[in-house]
RNA sequence: AGGCGCGUAGCUCAGUUGGUUAGAGCGCUACCUUGACACGGUAGAGGUCAGGAGUUCGAGUCUCCUCGUGCCUACCA
């Protein structure tokens, strides 16, 4: 049976029948192990959950493709790795996107009530929620889909009423009015971390307040002149001798008078927050609508009255100024002030502005009743903070970062941690599981599991839910266990363990961007220290905290951005769209491209030129498996037999994990003696390239499992791409092309030479499949095809990752290849120099010591011809200016050619060379009679200089040589 | 205001504890359509490692300063 493939590889021919087969096939779905005790290493790993609303970006896709290249590898080492992937339901986010819709409806979420609304936004999500999913599924994600996750999902919302409830009744959940960053757009709180900071050019007011006696007044510097309205106080500095003879005084707040009414009176009083280098001296106090200014009210007991609405307007019945937005509110203020000679000086002043991360309105500090999680306090009972769990956790060492710089980061922010305001004013989202007694004489609030049917403190009936939720970080934060079953409480309530958490609890790792490093890494460190402390250990034992983290290790990959290092972004329109690059390159190549680039600690400017050159990189893939394949045919032609003997297959694969009785583990990580290939049995007969190339092999599988361990994912890329471009079909091919004869004279050599191909290029395949799995998957399945035996697995991804012992080395013969190597590239090049026509076969003179001779003329001779187009290869003994070998890879070879080139141009060449050498001799020289160098330095690295030296000498005196014979 | 990065070939980036002549991809130049592949082959050109000082036998690598650049954190009206 002949194989044909098509010339030029086509991903898009390939791509989505793989995607569809692995999941169709569940061949990455992983069941839970009975016992613990199986002997398997688990490899568990939390996909980031992209939001519900989400489109694929390029964030995405390196994330992805980097959690992808671990699983697999894993996976591939015998690990039982699982995946767990979902979407998050992203409150504000997902809101928005359907309160915009329903614009367009000419409806909104207010008229259609919060019943309503929600049930909208659930089936919003039901139509399109499932879109980033399906968009993963193209990037060859090898995610357990049984395991699926929606973080509204029953299971999952009942989870977060226990992890709410439990922190209540700990004490470390409380409301209270405090001072919140306020999105007036979509009218909720939002976080500390939602709030983007932007420098800008504003002004600076000073406005004057005349005192209540009229003996005179005071000047005020503020930047915000509407709340004015709202103030109750003027706050001076107690050694600023200005207004000492001010303080206990009171002022009228101008423009504050209501249905033509006088203004109102505050008192000037001493705080130390006021600056006399600020300004004037003199601060305004606001304590309803800036933290600061709160601040000093609770130290003064002032009254904080608001005098804006939840959406910035001013609410006060009866000002002139009521319902005008904060900014007109501002400048018909300004205006009337400037009227009434009270407006002193305008000064510009860049201050930084609070800006909501999701929505860009300028944030309104507004207080509000907002409920908040108490990160530093001791529960009542008993145990550390939570943010001391959480500190510890990494101080400790039980959770590691890379790059470790941003450990420095996370214990920076959580060291200087303030209350989290876990409160939204949505609809969409987790409601807060608290009921408020409508008795006014009560008030109380019940928070409960389940909706109770009375107050809890004064048993009336009339209670009503809390229309809050939470923060969805609140519910993110939680993964890591809820996803593996907690809290499973017995009968007392107590959480219990599951089989997934005793598993695979805590995970392995967590890869995600620095963006999310306080929104969602800190938080599951905190939550999941504070709340599976709690869960006993899988032998009944009382965890601890190195058993309490919610993963291991931290991999912080870097942003992506564009060719020109710019962040993308809409507004700047240079985004790019994964599935357009797919779509033109392949996702194999996108993949490698991100991974090739994927240096820890640095940003990645992806840039197409790239993704074009490993688009390259697989049709060279795919075109070395045609000439294999080729080759098979051929060889059956002509009654050889090819075959991959013992192939290095788990024959149970990982599969075996899910089996009800775990099998001996050993079965699961081979010795790494095995030999896999049938070469190992006639190593003895294998050419010197076999040898070197099994060399080869095993220092990549080395080199990336190294790689891949310290998260180098460039490394491990670059080092693959480097063997199987460069080394394998560059040189090996290229020498088993020569030696590969169906004449019938050669059938032995033949056979042992195209076996070994098969076997490199197999094993190949499988090193390179978790970096480029749909052309492995495709190419490895069609080399069983085409040596027409069944494949031994469903698919290459649950085969064995190459080890480095799983291949023979002999040193001595990769060093006689690489002086063949040598050798040729001096051929070529001499051949250039001297301007021979790439066509022209013609004669060569060479001299080398005898191993390197005999290695020419004995074992390479069709071969070295061939590669260099000689016509005869004359020897002329060793070479005469080395004498004596320094090695036995000294060797020169030149073309024996009439020169045909210009003879002034090739001068000035050799001139310039030769002043080349001689700089590099004299600092050489200068070097070696350097006593204290001698001295100091190693003697390796002396004997290596010397050894140097002595070789730019015979350089130099060859180039001189080459001079002296032009003149 | 503090803190953290970065500056290496035309472009995008590697360069582990200081050690022989600083690497890769793309781009560029010349030649070659050879029975896997022109998404290819062969051979080349291209770098005072931002600048300065210091430590050292030896610095792209360690220290300090300067310049440029990016980011994070922060309640200064």
């Amino acid at each position: 049976m002949s194989y044909e493939l098509p010339k030029a590889y086509d991903p898009s021919v390939i791509e989505e029948r793989w995607a569809e087969y692995w999941v169709k096939e569940r061949l990455f779905d992983v069941s839970t192990p009975k016992s613990t005790q199986d002997g398997t290493t688990k490899f568990t790993i939390l996909l980031p959950p992209p939001n519900v609303t989400g489109r694929l970006h390029m964030g995405h896709m390196l994330n992805q493709t980097e959690m992808d290249i671990l699983t697999r590898w894993h996976r591939m080492l015998g690990d039982l790795a699982v995946w767990v992937p979902g979407t998050d339901h992203a409150g504000i986010a997902t809101q928005m996107m359907v309160e915009r819709q329903l614009a367009s409806e000419g409806t909104s979420r207010k008229e259609l009530g919060r019943e309503a609304f929600v049930q909208r936004v659930w089936c919003w999500r039901k139509l399109y929620g499932g879109a980033i999913l399906d968009q993963m599924k193209r990037l060859g994600a090898s995610v357990d889909w049984s395991r699926e996750y929606f973080t509204m999902d029953d299971r999952l919302s009942i989870a977060v009423k226990e992890a709410f409830v439990r922190l209540y009744e700990q004490g470390l959940i409380y409301r209270g009015a405090y001072i919140v960053n306020w999105d007036p757009s979509i009218q909720t709180a939002v976080s500390d971390l939602e709030v983007e900071h932007e420098e800008r050019l504003g002004k600076l007011y000073h406005i004057r307040y005349p005192l209540a006696d009229g003996t005179g007044s005071i000047t005020v510097a503020t930047t915000r002149p509407e709340t004015m309205l709202g103030d109750t106080a003027v706050a001076v500095n107690p050694t600023d001798e200005r207004y000492t003879a001010l303080i206990g005084k009171k002022v009228c707040v101008p423009l504050t008078g209501v249905n033509g009414g006088p203004e109102r009176e505050i008192p000037i009083l001493a705080d130390d927050w006021a600056k006399p280098e600020f300004g004037t001296g003199a601060v305004k106090v606001t304590p309803a609508h800036d933290p600061n200014d709160f601040a000093i009210g609770q130290r003064h007991n002032l009254a904080a009255p608001s005098i804006l609405d939840e959406t910035a307007h001013v609410a006060l019945p009866g000002s002139p100024y009521d319902g005008l937005d904060r900014y007109a509110a501002r400048d018909l203020m300004l205006v009337d002030l400037e009227a009434r000679g009270l407006l002193v000086a305008v000064k510009d002043h860049t201050n930084s502005i609070g800006l909501s991360q999701r929505t860009g309105v300028v944030i309104e500090p507004r207080l509000s009743m907002q409920w908040f999680l108490a990160v530093n306090k001791t529960p009542n009972t008993g145990g550390n903070s939570i943010a001391k769990n959480a500190i510890d956790a990494v101080t400790e060492k039980h959770i590691n970062f890379t790059p470790e710089m941003y450990k420095k980061i996370y214990l920076e922010w959580m060291n200087n941690i303030y209350d989290w305001c876990i409160s939204r004013q949505l609809w969409w989202g987790h409601r807060i599981p608290a009921w408020h007694c409508k008795d006014p004489k009560c008030n109380a609030i019940t928070v409960s599991r389940d909706t109770p049917k009375t107050c809890g403190t004064c048993n009336s009936t009339d209670i009503v839910q809390e229309t809050d939720v939470l923060d969805t970080w609140f519910s993110s934060g939680l993964l890591p266990f809820t996803t593996l079953g907690w809290p499973n409480p017995d009968t007392t309530g107590k959480p219990q363990i599951t089989p997934d958490l005793a598993n695979f609890y805590p995970t392995t790792l967590l890869v995600t961007g620095f963006d999310i490093l306080f929104f969602w890494v800190a938080r599951m460190i905190m939550l999941g220290c504070h709340f599976t402390l709690d869960v006993p250990m899988p032998d009944g034992s009382k965890r601890d905290l190195a058993n309490a983290v919610p993963f291991k290790e931290v991999y912080i990959h870097g942003l992506v951005r564009d060719a020109d290092r710019q962040k993308m972004s809409k507004t700047k329109g240079n985004v790019i769209n994964p599935i357009d690059i797919i779509e033109r390159f392949g996702t194999d190549a996108v993949r490698f491209t991100l991974a090739s680039m994927a240096s820890p600690g640095t940003d990645i400017a992806f840039s197409e030129a790239r993704t074009e050159g490993y688009r390259a990189f697989a049709n060279k893939i795919w075109n070395a498996a045609r000439f294999l394949f080729m080759n098979i045919d051929r060889a059956k032609e002509a009654g050889i037999s090819v075959s991959l003997q013992n192939a290095v297959i788990l024959s149970e694969g990982p599969q075996s994990h899910r089996g009800p009785e775990s099998k001996d583990p050993d079965a699961l990580h081979p010795a790494s003696t095995v030999q896999p290939f049938s070469i190992s049995e006639r190593w003895a007969e294998a050419p010197i390239e076999t040898r070197w190339i099994f060399g080869h092999l095993s220092d990549v599988c080395h080199e990336v499992d190294l790689a891949l361990t310290n998260y180098r994912f460039d490394e491990a890329a670059n080092s693959i791409y480097q063997f199987f471009w460069g080394d394998l079909c560059d040189w090996y091919l290229e020498v088993v092309k020569v030696r590969l004869d169906f004449s019938g004279e050669q059938n032995a050599a033949t056979e042992l030479s195209l076996s070994a191909l098969v076997a490199v290029f197999e094993a190949a395949l499988r090193l390179l499949s978790p970096f480029m799995p749909f052309i492995t998957e495709e190419l490895w399945h069609a080399l069983y095809a085409a040596l027409g035996v069944a494949s031994p697995a469903k698919t290459i991804a649950l085969t064995r990752f190459p080890q480095p012992g799983d291949f023979l080395c002999d040193k001595l013969a990769a060093s006689y290849f690489e002086s063949l190597q040598e050798f040729i590239t001096l051929a070529r090049s001499s051949r250039k120099q001297a301007g021979v026509p790439d066509k022209e076969r013609i004669a060569f003179r060479f001299s080398a010591q005898d191993e390197v001779r005999e290695i020419i003329e004995l074992y390479y001779d069709p071969i070295v011809s061939t590669l260099i187009r000689s016509s005869e290869l004359r020897f002329e003994g060793p070479d005469p200016l080395r004498g004596n070998a320094v090695s036995s890879a000294d060797f020169d070879i030149e073309p024996i050619y009439e020169r045909q080139i210009d003879v002034s141009a090739e001068r000035e060449r050799l001139k310039k060379e030769l002043a080349r050498l001689e700089k590099i001799l004299a600092s050489e020289e200068k070097q070696l009679n350097n006593e204290a160098y001698l001295a100091k330095a190693p003697a390796h690295i002396v004997d290596g200089l010397r050894k140097q030296h002595a070789e730019t000498k015979i350089l130099y005196d060859k180039t001189r040589a080459a001079l002296d014979a032009l003149n």
